[in-house]
DNA sequence: TTGTAAGCGTTATCAG
DNA sequence: CTGATAACGCTTACAA
């Protein structure tokens, strides 16, 4: 495990000097004749160099990386988010480094720190902090930032937002074109904006059509676990059903959830849809694979992740630093766990 | 955007050499007076001090970050890994780089050589490339490497793997004894060690109860894609089906193309497990929100990411370099859709 | 076209 | 206990 070989290693080797191993191997645009300039590629072959990028990245001030906070990968939309992400970071020779946040406001700060003081100048986030102080404080200092999912308050910075509220709202108008008039809501525990603008858009859609809304909210979060919020969908279905005039229509706020109103649904011989109909919201891909397929909305994960970094890096590349603020659009995706209420 | 302040700044301010400081910020054992400490952490919180790991690292040729390289996050096996990995390497305030290789070759390879450029002292890798030329020259100049769930011919690194081969035979066994005779067997293409594996002991048991084997292999690799896999079951599942005698049971290679099976069997109104018992591999969450609920072999998917980090970061700390070789064994996840065959 | 030398921000060695 | 000072490996004025 001897010393890695260096430009001066090879400098010595080619009997120039370090500077001009410099220029040929970091690819400079500056000139160096032919001859020296394959003879130092050669060598460096040879000699099987291996650039470190840390004293590349010292002096210049730059690092390659990107950061990612998420609240989990391990929930399927994130990590369709993330391979996004990768996608485009990976076009342009950047790294991602992941960070899962659990939910938890204190890693997230723990993490922004440690990857800032890495100077990674780039960082993709769906925050779930709730002042966002640190966050604030570090774009102040001039770390880029694109925001998903989760709104800031806070100028400079890109934020790719997703139309929650529509969302909702587009759920639950489909579910009452359909002819259904009691429909529940089941839901994580409200805490988050997302959560309460998709609830946001349910409320709205009754009121509209003067329907009584019916919500059922989870108590407390978990550790991000998927089936946590599957188990949650079951029970809330059941404090649904509870009820002596039960809904004909069930909307959750995310596939997995859905995935649980469905399951107990079955369990307690309620055939889906055509007892009851059920909503999910994510798109995700195994909502395809369920008995019955699910209909619900989409979000569009993949080209959310790969639309953040593209930005990010635009805006790192420091052209037009007019920070954007874009707004994705909910999709209907029908397939049948709803159907037409007799 | 001004420069961020340095140990030197701080230095002046405080009328001490840089050297006292970096001894008081960066946590050093060295004895500094309580005053001077005190006084220096002060003014470094005052003035907002970001120590840059870029500097520290070149000098002390550490970088506190990992590498992972795996085929795709998107896939609920690994970011389920993914999890575990970054769980072990926070507690130790490691970073991890998230490289999906998509079953690319010559992508792990370029992921390979740049992470080593940034002088990322440790790999988790789940390689899919052929001979591992690149990766294993790495090794010998003192990259420590846990390879997971492939195996890698090579001394000097830490191997997970997983007994798939037993799994594959339990699953098969655990068919048979329930009364089955005729098992199919549907597989994506036959092109890694692990999926051998698991065919091996799906022959080995049906030739052991004077079986004989029935196999379906998709034709070839999509990048990965969940629902590749379940439209892949699909299709497969259609092939077993024309057979005039069709199997009573069908075993596939993972859980997703389990999905698939049970989807393509439930659409021709063939029940499960009442009329073909269904059995998976890999025991991902999702198994357990499908109806039936997916009898299947569980993986420990997040202890395996764990424990892979836990022995690579044991390995960096240079202790005991014997390298481990571990083998996980395969549990079975009875749930309900396989059942008696009378 | 090439070389010299001064850093980038940190730690580590050595002397005081 | 504290302070100079020399690295770490690389880039980049500036000089030649």
């Amino acid at each position: 495990m001897k010393k890695p070989i260096t430009i001066h290693d090879i400098a010595k080797i080619a009997n120039v000097s370090s500077a001009t191993v410099s220029r040929v191997l970091s690819n400079s645009d500056y000139p160096v004749s032919k001859a020296l300039r394959e003879k130092i590629q050669r060598i460096a072959k040879e000699e099987n160099y291996i650039p470190n990028l840390l004293g590349k990245q010292l002096k210049t001030n730059s690092s390659m990386t990107l950061g990612v906070i998420i609240p989990s990968i391990s929930n399927p939309f994130y990590s369709s988010v993330m391979l996004g992400i990768e996608e485009a970071a990976r076009k342009k020779n950047f790294h991602v480094i992941l960070c899962n946040s659990l939910q938890n406001p204190e890693l997230e700060d723990e993490y922004l720190k440690t990857i800032v003081e890495k100077q990674v100048k780039g960082l993709i986030i769906s925050s779930i902090s709730k002042d966002k102080k640190l966050l604030k404080s570090f774009i102040k200092t001039g770390l880029n930032v694109v925001a998903m999912d989760q709104k800031i308050d806070e100028e400079n910075l890109c934020q790719i937002e997703f139309d929650y509220r529509k969302g909702g709202y587009l759920a639950t108008k489909h579910l009452i074109a359909k002819g259904h008039r009691r429909i529940g809501y089941v839901t994580s525990l409200l805490d988050r904006p997302s959560r309460r603008s998709i609830f946001q858009g349910y409320s709205d859609a009754m009121s509209e059509s003067g329907l009584e809304a019916r919500i059922e909210e989870a108590e407390s979060e978990e550790v991000y676990k998927g089936i946590y919020e599957f188990d949650s969908g079951k029970k809330l279905t059941g404090n649904l059903l509870s009820d002596p005039n039960p809904p004909t229509a069930i909307f959750a706020c995310n596939d997995i959830m859905a995935f649980g109103v469905i399951n107990e649904l079955t369990l307690r011989g309620i055939q889906v849809p055509d007892d009851i109909s059920v909503m999910g919201f994510d798109g995700i891909d195994f909502g395809q694979m369920i008995h019955p397929p699910l209909t619900t909305i989409k979000q569009p994960d993949y080209e959310m992740g790969k639309l953040a970094c593209t930005m990010l890096l635009e805006m790192m590349g420091g052209d037009s630093s007019d920070s954007l603020n874009i707004m994705l659009q909910p999709k209907l995706v029908e397939r049948e766990s709803v159907r037409e209420r007799s």
